[in-house]
DNA sequence: CTGAAAGCGCTTACAG
DNA sequence: CTGAAAGCGCTTACAG
């Protein structure tokens, strides 16, 4: 008999079946060497006691952890939903869980409170979003932990094995096309924090794109903001005052995009008729907010499902391959041609 | 010696301390019956090898899970963000870790594949917000697998000591109080699907207030939308359409009063010198798009902390108190008198 | 193809 | 206050 409120373990099944517990756990772990018969015996045991493994004890077992966690501190929930969507995604067919780990790197005991995370859950694995994916003291911390894990960067720094890579310049440049191929010249960029890699990476995009295009991009006319709706409130009121303020405006992040509407509307300067305004993630915001925000997008969530597989690794055999995202314009209605009179 | 690689073990502990692993296990569990002298001296060993147990292997013996599941279906990021850092609140100063499952309650497989995750997984409990938390059958299956959980919604659908309330209804009610007083008698609202609790309840409170204030809501002006930017848009269309326009809309959500914004536009209608606009959550779109919208406000992350709360218990003896939270309301941009002409 | 023994790293009674 | 034994539910060699 099942004790009363119990779990129904290996060792019910195995009595309840006839076999040993061994010959239970072959047929859980789909081993070859059982016979038909004697499967399909225990398998109808197995369903008829809606049996399923103690996962706890198969980790002590085999040494092995089988839950997944996610490490991060970037600030767009919106980034985030899609991430762990994607993340979890990959790990559907595994029999891996998802353990989310939200963190601020300003704050005092963020790398020693990871750490003991860390050291504690023995985790199968981690994968970190930018910035955290930049930390590299954070990451010679999880070698140290035998933990192994999948960075996405805009740049690779150290395996391409082990990084999911986002080709950060290359939408950024596709931001300058656009803009120049409008036909203006007197161009701002409200860059990220210079803490974020891709801040450098979107702003050196950026720059080369001009370049291409044979424009100069003005250090003058370069600020930076922190990502967030408030600097990119700040920075664009401080271009906006500019005797000789410029017609089209770069933002880091869609967030900041959508400060700078803000400000432009304060200034009395309509958008795009009087300033062109492109973003970068498109966001649900940049599609929500008027006039409708052009911007470069990312496959935030398939993103999240090709570091997911890199974590897992190849089923069959374990090749891994170097993944890397390239994301596309959105043309909307917040980009014209610069005004006729400037 | 230590095997290398390999982790330190609570027998490492016990040998280098030259003590029994069980007094070891009473140092780790802070058990009160270990002498001063020999607590200090397995402490060191202890921090001199940075030990830390084992999780798996303690959850195993005590029969005992550190994971809380998180099942959730909400499609607002911002909610789910809010509500995930309020758990961990919540979590930080225990030993669990979040495992995070949004699902999707339209897709087939839905019941099957979460209690599947239930079975496998033992969680130490279960945290459920809206609209999951309104799913009965989901409830009874977690009490059939002895997991207990914590409902997040706004009535209370079995004991109040698994539930953290949200008045949703006075928070429309305080939102129709605004928009009466502001002297508008021809009013809508754009009310959320009725699979959702809360938008039954949000309808419920926002006609009460109005009647309060001698005010009908005319069936008429009740639409049924998504609780998303498109619904939103459509709904508002039909309403600005009519013959003898509303003044006032009340929306279900702030998306779908983002989307009556866009509605607006297309019309030729301003905000909120014609038509007046009212949300529901403050998420941080409402303080971003233009007019800064008017709305509701529920404290998200301190509602998922209580939620975390209720389901770890008391610590010091194990009353758990009912636990309710009243939405207020945030007067920004989007709302004025009715046009003098109307 | 199948089983009895030992072990994963911890804890709970039970003695002393 | 401290320890030796048994057990949590599973798996891995090792026999047969």
């Amino acid at each position: 008999m099942i004790k009363p409120g119990g779990k129904v373990t290996i060792n019910d099944i195995a009595r309840l079946a006839g076999v040993s517990k061994k010959t239970v756990s072959r047929v859980i772990n789909d081993s070859p060497k059982v016979r038909p018969a004697t499967r399909e015996k225990v398998q109808a045991v197995i369903e008829a006691h809606g049996y399923t493994p103690h996962p706890e004890a198969r980790a002590l077992a085999l040494r092995k952890s089988y839950l997944v966690a996610m490490i991060y501190d970037n600030p767009s929930p919106q980034y985030i939903v899609s991430m762990q969507r994607g993340i979890l995604d990959a790990l559907e067919a595994s029999d891996l869980q998802l353990v989310i780990r939200p963190c601020d790197r300003n704050e005092d005991d963020y790398f020693e409170s990871i750490r003991r995370f860390i050291k504690q859950q023995r985790f199968y694995g981690a994968i970190l979003p930018p910035s955290v994916s930049e930390d590299q003291e954070l990451v010679d911390m999880l070698e140290e932990n035998n933990c192994r894990y999948v960075r996405i960067a805009s740049v690779i720094m150290d395996s391409p094995l082990n990084t999911v890579k986002t080709h950060d310049s290359e939408g950024a440049e596709k931001a300058a096309h656009h803009i120049a191929d409008l036909g203006h010249t007197r161009i701002a960029h409200i860059r990220g924090p210079l803490a974020f890699r891709s801040s450098h990476e979107r702003f050196r995009g950026f720059e080369l794109g001009l370049n291409e295009y044979g424009i100069r991009l003005d250090s003058g006319l370069v600020l930076e903001g922190g990502y967030t709706y408030e600097t990119g409130f700040d920075c664009a009121t401080q271009l906006l005052a500019m005797e000789n303020r410029p017609t089209a405006v770069f933002c880091g992040n869609d967030e900041m995009a959508v400060g700078a509407y803000q400000a432009a509307r304060q200034a009395g300067i309509r958008v795009p008729e009087d300033i062109s305004i492109v973003g970068y993630d498109d966001t649900p915001i940049a599609s929500r907010v008027w006039p409708r925000l052009t911007t470069v997008r990312m496959p935030i969530r398939e993103m999240g499902k090709a570091a997911g597989q890199l974590l897992l690794g190849d089923p069959n055999g374990n090749l891994r391959r170097y993944v890397s995202f390239t994301p596309e314009l959105v043309v909307r209605e917040s980009t014209a041609p610069p005004p006729q009179d400037s």
